[in-house]
DNA sequence: GCTCGTTTCAAACGACCGTTTGAATGATAC
DNA sequence: GTATCATTCAAACGGTCGTTTGAAACGAGC
């Protein structure tokens, strides 16, 4: 030991995760090699395959470890607003509160990691890796019939299937507002304030209700001019 | 010659494009090797760097192609509506129409690879490589401040910083819509009419103007119960 | 001290990557 | 025929990938 003193391993495996999700996020899951991330973490290149068996577990470690917290947080919220309404259907504001705000808050707190994963998850979505998107089905087959029912029960004058769609608008809306900060860019040269990481739930949450809630299309063709009136 | 009646050559370039095109899509850049374009092309490995130069530059051939052709559409149509308000400030639904209409047309045609195209597009925005986003930008460089005027005389009583980060959250919401197919299988397991390529678009288009015009949030803390009222 | 199970290490493995090469092939003009 | 040009071809290039290996270093129990 005697000269390297950095040598205590305070844990290897966090370490790993915590490198592997933020190259991720940089650079994508292919792009990434695991000489990078354990070039970043400051390990043995061996050591990804000693703790975790393959690149490809790793990968799925990097998301369980945050993804499993923030479903059961979410179906939390959920619960606890079913609580409160003894049996009455939601609002739609709460449902979208305990579904993307949970999101919005873990986007929010650059500190423990949160934001990085956020990002990663949110352009996860439309990864074309086979085992990925299995594995984010398989997180959230607990979670999404439970919000889909609550949606219905909220909203029961609109089509289920329609529901169904602006669930999935509303997922993109969100993941995007939160992946694409490259693309937020591409709009906007320099004048928005990404410094307020509050500002993004505050501007998000009003335009996903207006979407969720937004009158019907008619059923016929596409809407003519004078659509339904509406502030602002 | 004699057997190999195949060996004539349409158009080497084209194959490629059309083969790249489809394969980014199924399994994003980096993932995607010469050998399996070529391949499937069905032209020889080196035709890719003695037309395009490398790969790099194939990916943004098969950007540059379709993408030019959109976004003049999209100023086509948004000149279009400008002529006819005669100096007018656009409806919010014309200028939302103008852009995101065309890229709902594309997505729904599935004969030309249109649909293809607006999928890997859609996937785009999120994507880490750098070079492909700065490409990106390039190609918008001449069409987004003129949505953004557009959207900024549409709705004068909307801060404009508001209004690009709904401007970013359709696009997000849009980009998914097209892109996350798989997401949505994630959400509606096996109920939706897929079928129909002009669905999204009469679903989509309400959920955008619904989430462009919400009302705001109150610029304190998170809105409280009680929100602005809503139909349905 | 020694032993045993866990963890780290440097080095190498075969496979596949994007790219380059130089010869073969095709079509066109003379 | 020959010469010229663009295109296609099979083969190979150096480099990087994820993974494996066998030895070295470590810590805990005795």
């Amino acid at each position: 030991m005697s000269l390297t003193e950095a040598k205590q391993n305070p844990d290897t495996r966090e370490r790993i995760l915590d490198a592997a999700e933020s190259l991720f996020v940089e650079f994508g899951f292919e792009a990434t090699s695991m000489r990078q991330i354990t070039g970043r973490a400051g390990v043995n290149l061996a050591s990804i395959n000693y703790h975790f068996g393959s690149k490809e577990a790793l990968i799925q470690e990097v998301f369980r470890r945050r993804l499993t917290w923030l479903n059961r947080e979410r179906l939390n919220a959920l619960e606890r607003f079913e609580k409160e309404a003894q049996g009455a259907p939601l609002k739609p504001h709460q449902i979208v509160e305990a579904f993307f705000g949970v999101s919005l808050r873990m986007a929010a707190d650059t500190e423990h990691g949160g934001h990085t994963f956020m990002r990663l998850l949110g352009r996860t979505y439309t990864e074309p890796s086979a085992f990925v998107r299995q594995f984010l089905a398989d997180e959230y087959a607990a979670v999404v019939p439970r919000f889909k029912q609550a949606l219905f029960r909220s909203l029961p004058d609109v089509p289920p299937e329609e529901i169904l769609w602006r669930f999935h608008f509303m997922l993109g809306a969100m993941s995007y507002a939160i992946a694409g900060t490259d693309a937020l860019q591409l709009v906007a040269e320099h004048e928005l304030d990404e410094k307020d990481p509050g500002a993004l739930a505050r501007r998000l949450m009003p335009f996903l209700l207006g979407g969720l809630r937004a009158p019907l299309a008619e059923a016929s063709a596409k809407p003519r001019e004078k659509g339904p009136r509406r502030a602002i």
